[in-house]
RNA sequence: GUGCCCGUAGCUCAGUUGGAUAGAGCGUCAGCUUGCGGAGCUGAAGGUCGUACGUUCGAAUCGUAUCGGGCAUACCA
């Protein structure tokens, strides 16, 4: 098609002197005939004043005998015809290993940061998006050539150390007992009664909060004792439930390494007078040449660094020891206006690699009120492992006890992923349990099912010595070989603006054009060349639908 | 107040950067099973694309205004 295109190009070059046209082509609606449609004739219409029917005939004219069949339909649509055969041949030429993938990224350096989830708090549905969106950037970066490294930015200093500080001194509970659940309420109820004694005027609390910050920094003996435990039981349960996930990072680079850091650049650019210090202490960095009214806080006035000082630590760092040439955020969408915030600042002073936020929506629930809101339980979090055992269970009633749990997981965090990722990722996701828990239609076990109903086929067909298929047409197949044409592209496209529910939407139309497929054309019991040809499609398009979910993170079971 | 995101079928969402009769899934209704795995396939019903102007051969898509919802708006992350 690439090809047809440059022809196309030319040709308008020659008739109408246009060199700078781009010509897309598209599918065209069902009731229609042809299988790619291009609208250049009427894209030229004004500039060669003529009609766009008359256009796209002398198109047509010139173009001659190119081995395509041509049809103008509608206002002047130019429809392509191509045969099964033909899409076969270009499949079988561009196939290879490691199909779909490119090498645009090669010899560049990125970062995936994800799921940066907080430290001494359980593993709540608030980190899903940012593990499995930052997973399949990584995924996705990687299939277009980057070398890629992925780190988890843990939540391990600032205000909600000093909460649990606070609330584990009051709690009365053994260190050596305490557990990251106990933590989790610990925090909840702190933060009701913080919220309670502002609502009074007071700030004995938060004063308290604040001196355990303190003495944090100060590396006082008590607080980075109470720091390492929480990190310690906390880090090995965030391991479990991102086992759960199929997700994991290279590193764990918290916070807490970059305060040193963060601090002194904020002191030596306050020094050089691109920060600015305020009398009360604190510092900022005015944005304004970046078209942000709202000036950066970077230290706080008591002394003690907030999101931003680490985050410039973490910048120099990386830049020093790291030198990525880009670094992707999985972060929520409340946070757009802090990274812009970030983004400029690192310009400012002078970090020359690409930052990308990787926004997302957040996830929703219907409140007793019957309105959506962002979820959370009466206790303020739901779990993550309550979200994964929900799924399982779900799972396990569908399926028979022959299923393995271990296939019974991959189906059920399928299911979850893919709710992730089937709408576009600023959309929020509405948490319904027959939705994101769904085994049906735009799901990840239907597209899982799609895969491994295709292994049962090759398995069955393992024995079978396949012969020559020259003069098959591959008619039947025209629509599956038209989708695994497509496969480069979609990967491509997702690296650019890493929108996976172009992925997710890909699988789900192979999954389906496949099912459409097997529903009326028989394999196994076919002729010897009729089936060596459908045995070779089927080992591709079972190829090719299970990278599309390897970029997604989900796994195939062997068995469902 | 200002900035960003969203508003499309009963529900959840697509819509290829301005193109053909606006599409999927779920749900509803009607079909298809001695079958390589029916968790599937085929079909039907269901739409003032929030609203109003404008731009042009042509608008869900671009512009202006307006209504509704969400988020953000320096000492949280």
């Amino acid at each position: 098609m690439d090809n047809l295109k440059e022809q196309i190009k030319g040709v308008i070059n020659d008739l109408y002197g246009v060199d700078d046209v781009t010509v897309d082509f598209a599918s065209v609606p069902s009731e229609i005939e042809g299988d790619y449609s291009t609208n250049v004739a009427m894209r030229l219409a004004r500039q060669a004043g003529k009609a766009p029917r008359q256009i796209a005939e002398e198109i047509i004219e010139k173009l001659g005998n190119s081995g395509f069949g041509f049809s103008i339909a509608g206002p002047g649509f130019i429809n392509v015809v191509v045969s099964g055969k033909s899409l076969q041949r270009q499949l079988d030429e561009v196939w290879s290993d490691d199909y779909g993938n490119n090498d645009s990224g090669k010899g560049r350096l990125a970062i995936s940061e994800f799921p940066s989830t907080n430290i001494a708090k359980p593993y709540s549905v608030g980190h899903l998006r940012p593990g499995t969106q930052g997973w399949a950037a990584k995924k996705v970066l990687e299939a277009n050539g980057w070398k890629v490294l992925t780190d988890n930015h843990l939540g391990d200093v600032g205000t909600p150390f000093g909460i649990w500080a606070v609330g584990f001194m009051r709690s009365g509970l053994d260190i050596e007992e305490v557990t990251v659940y106990d933590l989790g309420d610990i925090y909840i109820k702190m933060k009701a009664d913080l919220k309670a004694e502002e609502k009074v005027g007071k700030h004995e609390l938060a004063d308290e909060v604040q001196e355990w910050l303190k003495k944090l920094e100060a590396k006082d003996a008590d607080a980075v004792k109470l720091s390492k435990h929480f990190g310690e039981i906390s880090l090995k349960h965030t391991h479990e439930v991102m086992d759960r996930l199929g997700i994991s990072t290279d590193m764990e680079m918290g916070e807490s390494n970059f305060v040193e850091l963060g601090k002194k650049m904020v002191e030596k650019y306050a020094d050089e007078g691109i920060f600015e210090r305020n009398e009360d202490g604190s510092v900022i960095c005015r944005l304004d040449d970046y078209g942000i009214d709202v000036p950066m806080l970077m230290l706080k006035s008591n002394g003690t660094a907030l999101y931003a000082t680490t985050d410039l630590g973490c910048l120099t760092y990386r830049d020093e020891n790291i030198h990525p040439d880009k670094i992707v955020y999985a972060v929520g969408a409340e946070q757009k206006f802090y990274f812009e915030q970030l983004f400029a600042m690192a310009k400012k002073v002078g970090i020359k690699f690409d930052n990308y936020h990787l926004v997302f929506g957040t996830i929703d629930q219907i409140s007793p009120e019957g309105k959506r809101e962002k979820m959370s339980s009466r206790k303020g979090v739901v779990l993550m492992e309550s979200l994964l055992d929900d799924a399982e269970k779900r799972v396990r009633e569908n399926f028979g006890a022959d299923v393995t749990d271990e296939d019974i997981a991959k189906i059920a965090v399928g299911a979850i992923k893919f709710s992730d990722f089937v709408a576009d990722r600023n959309t929020g996701i509405l948490y319904d349990p027959d939705k994101i828990f769904a085994l049906t239609g735009q799901s990840g076990p239907f597209c899982q099912y799609a895969c491994v109903r295709m292994r049962r086929i090759m398995e069955k067909n393992a024995d079978f010595k396949a012969v020559g298929f020259d003069d098959y047409d591959f008619a039947a197949e025209k629509e599956v070989l038209q989708k695994l044409l497509e496969f480069p592209e979609v990967v491509a496209e997702a690296c650019e603006d890493f929108r996976m529910h172009k992925i997710a939407g890909f699988a789900f139309e192979l999954a389906q054009e496949l099912n459409r497929y097997y529903e009326k054309t028989p394999i196994s019991s076919a002729a010897d060349s009729e089936r060596s040809a459908r045995l070779w499609l089927i080992k591709r398009a079972d190829f090719v639908l299970a990278r599309a979910l390897d970029l997604l993170g989900i796994e195939i079971p062997e068995k469902m």
